[in-house]
DNA sequence: TATGAATGAGATTTCATTCAT
DNA sequence: AATGAATGAAATCTCATTCAT
């Protein structure tokens, strides 16, 4: 028999396009449940509360956006190489609305997660990325395509560019089409070696 | 006769602070007066609605932090000495508890701000910012202090770095001390000329 | 075959001890089919309805205690006597956890039961306690062991001093251990024929 | 200027009926507002929220029960005398609709409170229903009137014949007219000297 | 008998804003 | 300018009950 997505999936799917376009306060379950043509009280009942919604929705991101880090990771020749496609990566996802990557931007993990469980569980998941994006400069280090810098502070704040990026570019007035290109540009500039 | 603050200034003072705290929604009137000690119906009295009240905070800390760039770049020997220095200021403005200046990175300018209007105001502040900055890197192309790059992008592209480093090292839990330091230095290296 | 308990009697026994722990209201569907470790559905499937659900409880309760009753007065020698055993047995039967007697104290088996003829069938199988006590204290008056009293407004008395006992031993911070002796004390005192 | 209940009163008066008349789960904001005629908002503006509300009507019943019995019993020519008062007192304020009791009888204060703080101000201050009971049967042992019983242990005793009284004789259907009387006089007889 | 997803009415609570004083 | 009571719409969350499987 076929079957087309579950009430949870629609509930989801919903709630991490709302939370993207009008991030977390702005987002309500009347909304949500509109959206998704289903029943109000099946938040709750799936969810458990608003937080866990928006938690199990940020984590979701996350996880795709690690997994399609690594497959795109995959076969790359050298450290900085691996970086530059890391950011290309990076803002790519972010781009793509079918991924609902805002949920991340337009929300803040780190804030509108109100219990310290809650936001460890965040946190640790984030930083899955920041292993392999430091991962990535320990290799250009190592293969001499990266200067010799030390891999940890490099690649925060390489993430500090990417993140920076995305709040101009997708956030503010100010960024312009070719920001995300100029970011890269930036940071393979500032890493490779001479 | 010497006279304290205004329960104007007081309340904007605690809106400021709540803001900076918690975020726009988490911050409620009730708590504004409660920390200012003043009675709540001044705060639509002065200040019109929460979206003004906003508004208003925001736009002075825009100031200040536009006052002090301007005060701290006097003097300054070259461009690219100009963009360390506005960088340096930037994040120490951030840093400093008195400016308040989470009211611009715990909340969004540019999505709790719902009319038009306001948007603009805050775009036109914010603007200055901008302009001092690319003012500051056009002048370093112009004296040799930075390679040739396109001031207008490479402004933006610092920028980036700047907002990065502040959500990264005041909003997340992977910035450490450093950050603010090692941001400097790659901004610097990215751009001074060989 | 050895067979556990049905899950219908999981149920109820999980009920009970809800209803006994935290109220009628307090207790939910979803907390009892938890503690039972049995699907939400048979609640309904099984007992109808909430109210149902609970008048089966609250009977169980008063049907095991006129048993144990009943078992407990064969051989007493007197009226006296007799009345003495049935406010200890009272007493006990309250504080035996493994009897959930809590469900009729915690809750409320004239007020959380709506329908009229539920209240009937609950007060018709109460009454079966009173006319136990009134035949006590009966047999007391014509052996001679109690007083000239009313039999019927005696054990109304009599047992609004095991009701408030209860009240008073569980229910509030007030009761401590010899509560109980005390009041079968005065009971006793109050009746005996001197 | 003449001036009627302020909305707080009236707010007040109306869950003072509601609890006593359907207890406290039954009572709901809504009713609560439209029996008062004043908008729902007011009821968190003025008493913070449910439980506080059911705190502040409680207390009001207590306190005007203590006030009622020190008036009441104010010449009482001795101990035994003091008692019988206090119970009849007790007796007619319960059945006073306009002094609200049925709100600590339909309610509990014991169980319908939740957190410990609001616990204890209730304890606190029923308590002193409890020391003004023990401070009657001391005085009536020390002048004669009741016999030589342990003033704590009997107040306690008592006060179980009040509520269970209270309980039977306006919760179930059991009491009749007389049993107020008859359990004034079954204490009476248990406490008087011979 | 057994399961738990699904429903939607209704509960408490929050809150910007209004307004009489 | 100053106060805080008053309003009511809207938010989150609860929950008995239904129903398809």
């Amino acid at each position: 028999m076929a079957m087309g997505p579950t009430k949870k999936e629609l509930l989801l799917k919903a709630a991490k396009e709302l939370f993207s376009e009008h991030g977390y306060s702005e987002t309500t379950f009347k909304k949500i449940s509109e959206r998704a043509g289903v029943a109000l009280g099946l938040l709750t009942h799936h969810f458990g509360n608003k937080e866990k919604l928006f938690l199990t929705a940020g984590l979701d991101v996350v996880h795709e956006l690690v997994q399609t880090m690594r497959t795109n990771l995959q076969g790359v020749p050298n450290g900085l190489e691996a970086v530059r496609i890391f950011a290309k990566t990076y803002f790519d996802f972010a781009r793509n609305p079918r991924q609902d990557f805002m949920v991340l931007v337009r929300c803040s993990p780190f804030s509108d997660l109100k219990t310290v469980e809650d936001k460890d569980v965040m946190i640790r998941n984030f930083s899955e990325l920041y292993e392999i994006l430091e991962e990535c400069v320990k290799r250009g280090v190592r293969d001499g395509s990266i200067r010799d810098l030390d891999p940890h502070k490099t690649s925060v704040v390489v993430f500090c560019n990417l993140v920076g990026g995305i709040r101009h570019g997708l956030l503010t007035p100010y960024g312009d089409d070719g920001l995300f290109d100029d970011i890269v540009d930036f940071v393979i500039y500032g890493l490779k070696a001479r």
